[in-house]
DNA sequence: CGCGGCTTTGATGTTCATCAAGTAAAGTGG
DNA sequence: CCACTTTACTTGATGAACATCAAAGCCGCG
């Protein structure tokens, strides 16, 4: 089934329907595949978009799961609060990624808070709607298996990354990040402080400022309060991997 | 649909098949409640059972994913190997625990090596054939998610713990992770080596036979080679807290 | 029996956290 | 709008935590 044709044939048979703002939403491209013409038209009804101020609480460790939760537009952390009282980051999202995705299947309660860092927008569906539909819909179910794993995944890879690094290479490693996964280009402000860098690479925030500073005096980057442009990527990239 | 009930109604249907093996099988409790009895006694005739000495490899990184793979006896190591040709171990699994659950779904090949710690039984199911019962029985995948999900959710949360611990309280974290979670008493033989412990702590060898020898003289804990016995458990829970 | 891998301890230097102190920026209430 | 408070950022100095290097004993295995 061909996305387009998928769409056209909606088009001719729901004209009366092709409005809704589902029909343009890119979580359409997982849903729609293996869900029903009438379906996706009642979630279209069923679901409410909610928008964010960066810095706005999206979800409390500890809130009761109520709905599954999609990132349509902008960027959002996900942490936890240690036995300390002090917050670890342990992800980043984007759209296509999924917010409400850890803890969902396993818990009752969200088991980590997430946390807006831009201004976003997220698509919510009751759950127990969600959860009918995997259980009626086994394809879809598997999509959503697939989406989980692949989320997952890169959390562990990531950390993983990050646990072999020094603090020089952890830096370059996050700026990297920013940069290529999430804004494709050489400079641009960052989204969180230093302090929640050292909360992300398990450092402090001092040594992530002068880390930072290091970086500008060896002339690899350059920062203007929260903006950061990468002037030697070559040898931001060889830190990265050897320290 | 209670477990006694359902497996009563196997025998009285099927009494030639009774003796398969996954009658007894604990992996039985989640295939076999929202599977057909049809279907679990094909199962059982496809499956195979293989074993593994302490030391072998179960799965190897880049394997290609043929099987669903659940541990059924043992104990085995989650590992990956990073750029620089070392080791870091990712996660231990016991029985109950899947196995081949990172990636699966996610990708065409391991993405991490399996290795047996301690002598491990496996059961091996081709993918395709739980995929497809996946795909056709949407309660069986909810199961699987359920599953994948808090697999996961280990995985990540211990990440975490250890990340905001130092090297005392990593050291008591691992020591008390054997002896609550994996054996269930205070005397135990340790399954991996000190480089091992490392590996997974993220320090260096060295210092984990340093600070289990603080430990040894400190009386938290008696050394016999592997064996170790935890003396003073509640101070041994106060390091891994407070470092 | 000799080799390689695991374990252990000590000495040394590097990396990093902590403490301190100050500036800049951003929110808050009168 | 300004004084006030708080939070973020920055740099330096110091000591603690940890890695690295070195050397030696131990054990299993071919």
């Amino acid at each position: 089934m061909v996305f387009l044709g998928s769409k056209m044939i909606e088009q001719a048979m729901n004209p009366d329907k092709t409005n809704c703002s589902c029909e343009n939403c890119l979580l359409k491209s997982l849903f729609f595949t293996h869900i029903s013409i009438d379906a996706l038209t009642d979630i279209c009804e069923i679901k409410q978009e909610r928008e964010y101020n960066k810095g706005d609480i999206i979800i409390s460790e500890g809130d009761k799961i109520k709905d599954f939760i999609y990132l349509k537009e902008g960027l959002v952390k996900l942490s936890k609060k240690s036995a300390d009282g002090k917050d670890q980051i342990i992800s980043f999202s984007k759209p296509f990624d999924f917010v409400s995705l850890l803890s969902i299947f396993s818990s009752e309660e969200y088991k980590y808070s997430v946390t807006a860092i831009e201004d976003s927008v997220t698509c919510n569906i009751a759950l127990d709607i969600v959860k009918n539909m995997a259980q009626n819909n086994a394809m879809f179910a598997m999509n959503l298996m697939t989406r989980v794993s692949e989320a997952t995944d890169h959390i562990v890879l990531d950390n993983l990354e990050i646990k072999r690094k020094h603090l020089r290479g952890r830096i370059a490693h996050i700026l990297l990040y920013f940069s290529d996964h999430i804004y494709g280009r050489n400079e641009f402000e960052l989204p969180i402080s230093r302090r929640e860098i050292a909360e992300y690479i398990g450092m402090t925030t001092e040594n992530v400022i002068r880390t930072l500073s290091e970086f500008r005096k060896d002339k690899i980057i350059k920062i203007y309060g929260k903006d950061i442009e990468i002037v030697d990527l070559k040898r931001l990239k060889t830190i990265r991997e050897h320290g």
